[in-house]
RNA sequence: GGUGGAAUGGCCGAGUGGUCAAUGGCAACAGACUGUAAAUCUGUCGACGGGAGUCUACCAUGGUUCAAAUCCAUGUUCCACCA
């Protein structure tokens, strides 16, 4: 099978994807591809930083503004509708290139992390919820240890979220979810992906962090957050939960002070700059490129070129 | 000037004679991750050491005691109330 060479550009948040990515989709005449879990999300643009519609017409994006925040979503949703959409942009002639921060899509996307076949129930997921509600973690964990030794070993007892889908998993499938891991077909998209990542120091990154959001505070994010409020959106959708959005409600709420909400926001993001830290120093093969130094576009662009096989056509 | 209260590890804060290198939270750092992933979860967190352990620590100094973050005295700083 001939992979299909593709490129993404990663980095923590706030690193300064977005406006890179511009610039560079603007010179190889490439469309965007935004891998990113709450830009798929309809109503939340300021809290997910989305460029703007009129550069959206410029440069098309793709994956953004495709579901409502009460829909339901999963990384193969993601996966899958990505694949469909790089091929389209082929049929144009034209250039996909990858840019965001989730990098479990990545995973999904580029390194066949998924199995092809694993079925998924709300029912039975919310059955075994309730038993831990009433019954604890702790239990859940050990019904786990009878069905399944080896993936209860892996799994902390606290982490609910994967304990319970794993439970959702055997009681699906009547297979141990380590067995259907090990032994089922994966899915395969056939890219070959060059990952271009983005650094900054940490201290850079918190303060930009920090900018930022104190930027979307006065810019429009409390109303936001307000007006889905409005609307029927709450935390009990996934992803108001997000960074800043949970802090919000919190605030509209009256539970907490503006400030506050503020402070929590940037902590919490700072937290989820070191998480995807630690993810994208796995990610290979990569190619980093420190941003506090200038110009290095250039640099940037010869490499995608390269990977992509751009480069000798003109020579 | 008087009276009362408080000073704890980077921060907040619990602890009132031994089981205290000191609960908890935050921050920081490291990590896990198969259809919720901006979610969810874990570990480290005084210094030195691989570890057993050793040392230095609860404002300062002195004291009581076999033993003090905890009790007493003095001092320093801060807060509240009264003048």
């Amino acid at each position: 099978m001939t992979r299909q060479p593709v490129v993404a550009l990663i980095g923590a948040t706030a690193v300064g994807k977005t406006a890179l990515s511009l610039s560079i989709a603007e010179k190889l005449n490439a469309e965007i591809i935004s891998v990113d879990s709450r830009q798929i999300y309809r109503y939340m643009d300021v809290g997910t930083d989305k460029v703007s519609l009129s550069v959206r017409r410029e440069i098309p994006h793709h994956m953004i503004d495709i579901i409502d925040p009460d829909e339901k979503f999963s990384v193969a949703d993601f996966a899958e509708k990505t694949s469909q959409t790089v091929k389209r942009i082929y049929a144009r002639k034209k250039i996909p290139l990858f840019v965001g921060g989730t990098p479990f899509y990545y995973n999904a996307l580029f390194h066949a992390s998924l199995n092809s076949e694993l079925p998924s129930d709300e029912d039975v997921r919310e059955k075994y919820e309730a038993l831990a509600n009433s019954q604890g973690a702790e239990l859940l964990h050990m019904k786990l240890a009878e069905v399944d030794p080896p993936t209860a070993e892996r799994l902390h007892k606290n982490d609910l979220r994967r304990v319970t889908r794993a439970l959702e998993i055997w009681d699906l499938t009547g297979k141990a979810p380590s067995q259907i891991f090990e032994e089922g077909e994966k899915r395969d998209y056939g890219f070959d992906v060059l990952y271009i990542g983005l650094s900054r120091s940490r201290e850079e990154l918190f303060s930009r962090i920090e900018i930022r959001l104190e930027q979307e505070f006065s810019q429009g994010f409390p109303e936001e957050v307000e007006w889905l409020l409005k609307n029927g959106w709450n935390e009990n959708f996934n992803p108001l939960k997000g960074l800043g959005y949970r802090e919000l409600i919190d605030y509209h709420r009256k539970k907490i002070t503006l400030d506050e909400a503020l402070e929590g926001a940037i902590s919490r993001t700072k937290a989820f700059c070191r998480r995807q830290q630690t993810w994208f120093k796995k990610f290979s093969p990569a190619i980093w490129f420190e941003m506090s130094e200038l110009n290095n576009e250039q640099e940037i662009i010869n490499t995608i070129k390269n990977h992509l096989n751009l480069n000798e056509v003109n020579k």
